[in-house]
DNA sequence: ATGTCACCTGGTAGGTGA
């Protein structure tokens, strides 16, 4: 089983580049972030005729998410149950009976910022919520853009950013409050190149110099750790003419 | 270099968010 995920910031200007990803990798699962697409507009059609059954969940301008999948996705859940912000960060499913979370954690801004204080109570309630899941659904994936880089492994210039948003210490501890229920955070299974990165700002030449962080993340349960069999990074698309600012990342089970 | 991109409102630019 091949799941994805991949922030395309804008599925209206990124719908092709995502048809070309699905046609040469063939996911069993895609999570999107970002789509930035009111319900109505979402390109359900052009997403069938490729051969993937959708949910989407979106709103104007910002955020938005959507799970495709080869079978059908059961039990679908908008949203972190008992966290209404109103706004479209998160798709839950069952497929193929692996319970898949697609997130797009805030952006947090910057710390001292009430965006700040609503990216950590949200992870808060992302937590509280998951834990929950796992007690029902002990095979979970957990993934998506984090908006958090775990690590100074993470960060390719991690003396600059030292307490930056991405990488302050507050974020940091939320994830590893998530790692503590039971999840693990499937790229470090491997051993990885060094600069690994999933986002580059597009700002700066940033992708040509290879200065990135890596916050797009897949977490996966203890129950399903197992059956693991790589996690790599697709900087591929960070190539194209009009490119996301993110890279898919690509999991495979067993 | 606060250096790009995407989207909005309401316009032939400026503001917001990332």
């Amino acid at each position: 089983m091949k799941l994805a995920t991949w922030n395309v910031n804008s599925l209206a200007v990124r719908l092709p580049q995502l048809l070309d990803w699905l046609a040469a990798n063939q996911p069993d699962v895609m999570v999107l972030q970002e789509t930035k697409l009111t319900d109505d507009k979402f390109p359900h059609a052009a997403i069938a005729e490729a051969g993937w059954q959708a949910q989407w969940f979106g709103q104007k301008t910002y955020n938005g998410v959507a799970l495709l999948s080869k079978s059908a996705a059961t039990e679908v859940v908008r949203n972190i149950p008992g966290f209404a912000d109103g706004l479209a960060r998160v798709i839950t499913a069952t497929v193929d009976g692996v319970r898949i979370a697609g997130a797009y954690f805030p952006n947090g801004q910057a710390p001292g910022t009430d965006k700040f204080e609503y990216k950590l109570q949200w992870m808060r309630a992302l937590r509280d919520w998951l834990e929950v899941e796992l007690a029902r659904y002990p095979k979970l994936v957990l993934l998506g853009d984090f908006n958090v880089a775990p690590d100074d492994r993470d960060v390719y210039d991690p003396v600059a950013w030292a307490g930056q948003i991405h990488c302050t210490d507050e974020e940091r501890d939320q994830v590893r409050k998530l790692l503590g229920l039971g999840l693990v955070d499937a790229f470090r299974l491997f051993d990885q190149p060094p600069k690994s990165w999933s986002w580059w700002d597009y700002r700066n030449l940033a992708f040509r110099r290879n200065q990135g962080l890596r916050i797009d993340l897949i977490l996966v349960s203890e129950a399903l750790k197992p059956a693991v069999q790589s996690c790599t990074i697709d900087k591929a698309p960070r190539k194209n003419e009009r490119p996301s600012d993110h890279a898919p990342v690509v999991l495979t089970l067993a």
